[in-house]
DNA sequence: AGTGAAATTTATCTAAC
DNA sequence: GTTAGATAAATTTCACT
């Protein structure tokens, strides 16, 4: 699917806020109110537009720790590296897996109510995947970005 | 604010999907569309919700390439990592940056068209700021989790 | 592609229970 | 917490440029 200028914008506008009006959006990118719902409704059609979701406060439902966990897998078997990516779908305490190259096979994204809680959750996490070979965590201090939005702009 | 069961099970479903209509979600929870839209806007006003967004699909919009950057700062002072701070808000190709404990300062997912363009980025982005002391690429080869989802079960 | 107007659906607000 | 009704607003459909 082609993006032009405007569907850009769109993008761009929506990524930071899906519940506007389709008028107030209209008057940010130049467009009526039928014409930019019609591109909207295509670009979630076309899946470039993947989902409209809100965004939760990690503090206020009383998950205030987040930590970024490097992960070692004994072998990087194909199968291996299947049944890590399921139990990464199967555990909500991770937010997000990165499948990654470097020295680590995987970044987690982890959230927890503190540190105890984290180190359980470690603890049972490491017990149920033997192909763990190692971890390494980095504690969350600060989050810089919201960190949802794509550049649309270079 | 104190959420209740039907609090938590209204933002693990507006998680996934916030355009749903206050009728469909109210069967979901087990509530009314009016009293739906209550706590809605109750948790939105706390800011329990921080905000609405659509998902855009980085390959859709040119940048299938996700890389995870480990930054080392050469000094941990406060203004050094604030001006730092800054740099992340004012780069676009950065979506998320994490200040953390560990051996690196900063990680940072950074998206680019191809790696070419994520090389040129980081000569950049490196020779704007002279406080980096050095930085370690992870690709990534595969994101296992949409990444956005708190976990409001556990 | 775009607009504008009518028809439909949805959200919001209030009142009463 | 609920339903019901009034109002306002958003979305969709359609005719048309």
């Amino acid at each position: 699917m082609e993006l032009d200028a405007i569907d850009r914008r769109i993008l761009r506008e929506v990524q930071l806020n899906n519940r506007m009006t389709s008028e107030e959006l209209g008057a940010l990118v130049g467009l009526s109110a039928t014409a930019c719902q019609r591109r909207l409704k295509h670009l979630r059609a076309e899946r470039v537009i993947e989902a409209d979701v809100a965004i939760v406060s990690p503090r206020k439902v009383g998950r205030p720790l987040t930590t970024l966990v490097q992960v070692s897998l004994e072998r990087e078997r194909a199968d291996i590296i299947d049944r890590f990516k399921a139990a990464i779908r199967d555990t909500p305490e991770i937010m997000t897996g990165y499948y990654v190259t470097g020295d680590a096979d995987f970044l987690l994204v982890v959230t927890a109510r503190d540190m105890e809680d984290f180190e359980q959750f470690t603890r049972r996490f490491f017990y149920e995947n033997q192909d763990i070979k190692g971890f390494k965590t980095m504690v969350v201090i600060d989050r810089v970005k919201a960190g949802f939005g794509l550049p649309l702009e270079v």
